[in-house]
DNA sequence: GCCAACGTTGGC
DNA sequence: GCCAACGTTGGC
């Protein structure tokens, strides 16, 4: 299959790129969209590039790269009673939830703003610079994100 | 903090 | 199966 390209939004009031990097290694639970959920099931595989995407930061907009280092797993969280992911609709023999883990490449010195995305040529296109774009986990294009990674790493 | 856009739920 | 109400996301 070949590889994909996606990108995942965060808050950075829940973990930012710094974090990542200071992990090396995080999973990604709490995906509670099904499309969102599809995606992360039945299309990520290990080594897929990612961009880390900082939703409501200022600015918003993608601040480094990960890569997929573990495929989709079912999401444990969601069967953990009390715990904010907790949803008691799923069954651990029939699990609704997904989760995948990624791994840290590399962090930018600045935060490519939405702004700044939407106005880059190549990247009309993309979802993340749509309105009412919420999805929080999104395939891009071989070329957005290679436009991404060569604005990202401008200026170096 | 506001509010528009979107997804989900639930009454019918 | 429609659609209004509700909750959440996320830019500003």
């Amino acid at each position: 299959m070949a590889k994909k390209y996606w990108l995942m939004k965060c808050e950075p009031a829940a973990y930012t790129i710094l974090d990542l990097k200071r992990d090396g290694e995080t999973s990604w639970e709490g995906v509670r969209n099904y499309q969102a959920r599809n995606f992360m099931r039945d299309e990520m595989q290990v080594g897929d590039p990612v961009l880390f995407y900082a939703s409501n930061a200022t600015p918003s907009g993608v601040t480094g790269l990960a890569r997929i280092s573990r495929a989709g797993y079912p999401d444990q969280f969601a069967w953990k009673k009390g715990h904010k992911y907790f949803d008691e609709a799923t069954d651990k023999k029939k699990p609704i939830w997904y989760m995948v883990d990624i791994a840290f490449v590399e962090a930018f010195t600045d935060t490519i703003a939405l702004e700044t995305l939407k106005h880059t040529p190549g990247l009309e296109e993309m979802k993340v610079t749509q309105k009412g774009s919420r999805l929080s986990v999104q395939p891009v294009t071989k070329s957005e994100y290679d436009i991404v990674v060569r604005v990202g790493r401008k200026g170096r």
